[in-house]
RNA sequence: GGGCGGUUAGCUCAGCUGGUUAGAGCGCCUGCUUUACACGCAGGAGGUCACUGGUUCGAGUCCAGUACUGCCCACCA
């Protein structure tokens, strides 16, 4: 990068001219690639893949915020890191798109054959599949795009199949006929996980059941889909429920239907609800196909994949399934079987993609055995004991629990879909013998008979599948590559919170099954992004903001600030313009901060040593350089725990009110007059290290102006591998603790105080900040400290003359006006005139008065041996200290008071 | 029906293992074109940390309960 003249830094920061050349440098120089050093520990994440065809919301950015950040750490901490990113073919997402847009041509699915239909897939992955890609670099993400992948790739596709095989072999795989959640507008099955389940307004109908041998008398049921009733096999109540005693064991017809089923005694009826007596429909009601199975009651689908009743239905087949609800009920009620309707709230299963309402039915479908999770050899137990013993640590440490709580009660996975767009499974059944071959590679002839009249099973596979595959698939496994082994286990998980079963449980179970060890070391959990009112985002309520309108008008870095502060891990955030001009601004002080700092030392000799920094002499550079040791430290350590918007916040405040509004505003003094030891090294270094410190946040900025401002410095040759190339690959200061300087904190915030406390007397006063003030300080102990930060405290505090005294020369003849007592200083402000000396008593008595209060309470508490027995010694030191503090200051108090008074 | 959060300044939220007089951003008020920054500077107002009880020398922080509120899970016919 070329060196640019000082007067070419604009005042503001402009994001939008720096972050493309910035990345594309980034890009030519292959820094985002992982290289592989067995003598290292890796760093590694797998993104999330987000769908293929999709576009980043505020949520990817968020999580992709979070994850760039921690692998720019790692990278900067000189581990070798791999960002893994990919993306994901969404099987029922993505064809549910294509269907869409099919549909709105006047077009459906069915008018195509599989090949095309997959072909119109292909072609609208083709042609929206580059978004996502173009989203991310936009982001600034540091992923290794070497490494991409994408579920239908080859390798992860053998991986699926390699998976399918070996659960296959282990008998954990099987095909059976079962009740399975059936989305009829998807025309396929769905897992438990895809079903939405959300309350409706409802009807509940009372169906009067004649008994077969005395017509006069019935069952009446209670059901809110009187639909249903054309396939019920039986009706059940309580084996010990008085209101049915007499119909227990008896007969029953069916009206419509003219049907004989049994009333049989079931424990699972409650008969509190409705009249206590459940018709049951084993074809299509998961309580009622158990309760069909416990009483032998045959099976009837009466409701068809395509959602219309079946020829089972008798006059009613054909009809719509609403339909046929509404038209049975009135039916029901002309035969005067119809009892009662009572309006009823319930909650109605929905096809979490379409929204369709989801109809339970009996299919043949492929299932994985996950067992129970307290069977350790089961894929749920091994799930569980790896979360439970501590292999997997979650963060926020509550989701262990939910993620725990979800595998004890978990029922096999159904894993086959009715659509034509995914992994297709890999099971061929024989035309000339009922043999199923199950191969990773297409066979060529059935692996039992030898038949060559095969044919592949029509189904593909949840998409889950693939994802739960995701973290050992896109390594290379099934092969044992190098990544896979150097790599894997990976170390952080992080996604939302939202997808905790859906894609992190699966994968720790498939990724133990496959590999034997944990997919990743720990899952870190990151909330969802609200809008103002705290409702989520969503395209259908219209309350979604494009993450890179918001780039572009605000910056990648402030956007991705606004996203990770103020925050803490798995907590929501309402997300509001306002947080991003915050973050923008900072963007701006950080920008103006450094743009002063190069215009300075632009031309400047006496830099040398500036990276390493000597410990050095004047105060004013000991206290920042050891405040930033304090802050490097902290944000460390924030790190390590994961506390993003900890760092952040230090950062933000070391920076904008130490390092700004305080150093640099001392630094300038010294710099006009010429004085003293420069302070430009110091500048310098600070703003170096400062802005290493805060690029995993934020990594445009910081890259910018680090170029900028190397360019400007003597390269130093140091013993932290320094670079000039780029601050991605420059190390991540750590804490040195030799830096730290107690002293010089204490005696720089006692000079602050006191200034602090002058402008505010200032301020109260109405006195112009142009017109000076005359202070007579006594020092009392600081007397060398005050002396030596004088010219600081005259310019900052706009004082003039400033007289400085000990403790016991100080004149008692400086007039009356304002006194300040500051810790151990006594600022005299000769105001005569100027002030109302009544009120100046007043104000000095209030604070008398607040002093002796707090006092009190101290001396109390230090004085109270309970207290001083078990307490911390250093907790005690800090309130003896404070003890001591009020004292003297309650003192000084009253000796002015008495003064003014006398 | 279970489970998990939240309730802290006008608004949005931090506050990790209990220990100064509880913090930030935004908003508000008062000054200020002080040659890095008005996307700024200086100063200020504003909180019985939802409620009740308990543990403790000490509670925003731990425990129990209550009230609102949000979310997740569950086969509420």
């Amino acid at each position: 990068m070329t060196s640019r003249a000082s007067s070419d830094i604009p005042s503001a920061y402009n994001a939008a001219d720096v972050e493309k050349r910035i990345y594309q440098d980034w890009l030519d120089k292959d820094y985002f690639k992982a290289t592989i050093d067995k003598d290292k520990t890796p760093f590694t994440i797998i993104m999330p893949p987000p769908n293929v065809t999709g576009e980043l919301h505020l949520g990817h950015a968020l999580e992709k915020a979070i994850e760039d950040a921690l692998v720019r750490w790692h990278r900067m901490l000189g581990d070798p890191t791999l960002w893994l990113p990919g993306t994901d073919h969404a099987g029922i997402a993505t064809q549910w798109a294509v269907e869409r847009r099919l549909a709105e041509e006047g077009k459906n699915r069915h008018q195509f054959d599989r090949e095309e239909f997959v072909e119109l897939v292909w072609d609208h992955v083709r042609k929206f599949g580059g978004v996502i890609h173009e989203q991310s670099r936009r982001l600034g993400l540091s992923a290794d795009w070497s490494r991409h992948k994408f579920t239908l790739d080859p390798g992860p596709s053998r991986a699926v199949r390699t998976t399918f095989l070996n659960l296959y072999n282990r008998g954990l795989i099987y095909r059976h006929e079962r009740i399975i959640n059936w989305c009829p507008r998807c025309a396929t099955a769905l897992s438990d996980l895809e079903v939405d389940y959300s309350e409706v307004d409802g009807t509940l109908y009372y169906i009067r059941y004649p008994i077969a041998d005395d017509p006069a008398n019935h069952v009446t049921v209670a059901t809110t889909r009187p639909e249903t009733m054309l396939g019920d096999t039986g009706v059940a109540v309580h084996p010990d429920d008085p209101k049915h005693k007499d119909a227990l064991g008896r007969t029953v017809i069916l009206p419509i239907m003219d049907r004989s089923i049994p009333v049989v005694g079931d424990e699972a009826i409650q008969p509190e609800f409705g009249t206590g007596a459940l018709k049951v429909t084993p074809g299509h009601d998961p309580v009622d196909f158990d309760i069909g199975q416990r009483h032998n009651l045959p099976i009837i689908n009466i409701i068809g994949l395509d959602g219309n009743i079946t020829e089972a239905g008798g006059k009613y087949a054909g009809m719509e399934r609403f339909q046929a609800r509404r038209e049975i009920a009135a039916e029901l009620d002309a035969m005067g079987m119809l009892e009662k309707t009572e309006e009823y709230r319930h909650s109605v299963g929905h096809c979490q993609r379409c929204a369709s309402v989801v109809e339970p039915l009996i299919s043949l479908q492929w299932f994985v055995n996950l067992g129970k999770h307290d069977q350790p050899d089961s894929i749920a137990g091994r799930a569980h004991a790896a979360v439970a013993g501590g292999d997997i640590r979650v963060v926020p440490e509550r989701f262990n629990r939910v993620y725990l709580n979800w595998l004890e009660n978990i029922r096999d996975w159904c894993i086959s879909r009715q659509l034509w767009w995914g992994h297709r499974i890999p099971v061929w059944y024989c035309g000339d013998c009922s043999h199923m071959t199950v191969s990773v590679e297409d066979p060529a002839s059935c692996s039992g008979c030898g038949s060559t009249k095969l044919e592949q099973d029509q189904d593909v596979l949840d998409t889950w599948f693939s994802s739960g595959l995701w973290p050992h698939s896109t390594l290379g496994w099934p092969e044992d590559t190098e990544d896979l082994s150097y790599f894997y286990s990976t170390s952080v998980l992080e996604t939302g919170y939202d997808i905790l079963f859906f894609w992190v449980a699966r994968m720790i179970m498939l990724g133990i099954e496959n590999t034997g060890e944990v997919p990743f070391r720990t899952v870190f959990l990151h909330g969802l992004i609200r809008d103002a009112t705290g409702a989520k985002m969503s395209k259908t309520r219209g309350n979604t903001m494009d993450p890179l309108e918001l780039s572009d008008k605000y910056g990648t870095d402030a956007l991705r600030f606004a996203l990770t502060t103020g925050t803490a891990p798995g907590n929501d955030l309402r997300f509001t313009e306002s947080r991003l001009e915050s973050a923008r601004n900072f963007a701006n002080k950080v920008w103006n901060a450094a743009r002063f700092v190069m215009t300075s030392l632009e031309g400047k000799p006496g830099l040398d040593g500036w990276h390493d920094l000597p410990l050095p002499s004047h105060r004013e550079d000991r206290w920042i350089v050891a405040r930033l040791d304090r802050v490097t430290a902290e944000v460390n350590t924030s790190l390590e725990n994961f506390e993003l918007g900890d760092a952040q916040q230090k950062l933000y405040d070391f920076i904008w009110n130490e390092f700004c509004d305080w150093y640099i505003e001392m630094a300038k003094i010294r710099m006009r007059s010429g004085t003293g030891p420069s302070p430009l090294p110091v500048l310098a270094h600070v703003l170096e290290r400062t802005l290493r410190l805060l690029h995993p946040f934020m990594p445009f900025i910081t890259e910018e102006i680090w170029q900028n401002l190397l360019a400007r410095l003597p390269q130093e040759s140091d013993s932290e591998g320094n670079t000039t190339e780029s601050i991605m690959i420059s190390p991540y200061p750590t804490a040195n603790g030799d830096r730290r300087d107690d002293q010089a904190e204490e005696e720089i915030a006692l000079v602050m105080q006191a200034i602090r406390a002058v402008r505010n007397a200032r301020a109260q006063l109405h006195i112009p900040a142009n017109q000076n003030l005359e202070a007579v300080v006594q020092a009392n102990g600081a007397l060398q400290a005050l002396e030596e930060e004088s010219e600081v405290i005259r310019v900052l505090s706009r004082v003039e003359p400033l007289r400085i005294y000990s403790g016991d020369s100080v004149p008692t003849n400086t007039g009356r006006g304002v006194t300040l007592v500051v810790d151990q200083l006594v600022v005299h402000l000769p105001l005569e005139g100027v002030v109302d000396l009544a009120a100046e008593s007043l104000r000095l008595q209030e604070e008398r008065d607040d002093c002796a209060r707090n006092l009190e309470r101290v001396s109390k508490l230090v004085s109270n041996p309970n207290f001083r027995a078990k307490a911390k010694p250093d907790v005690v030191e800090t309130e003896e200290e404070r003890l001591k503090s009020l004292q003297e200051r309650k003192q000084r108090l009253d000796e002015i008071i008495q003064q003014i008074s006398g």
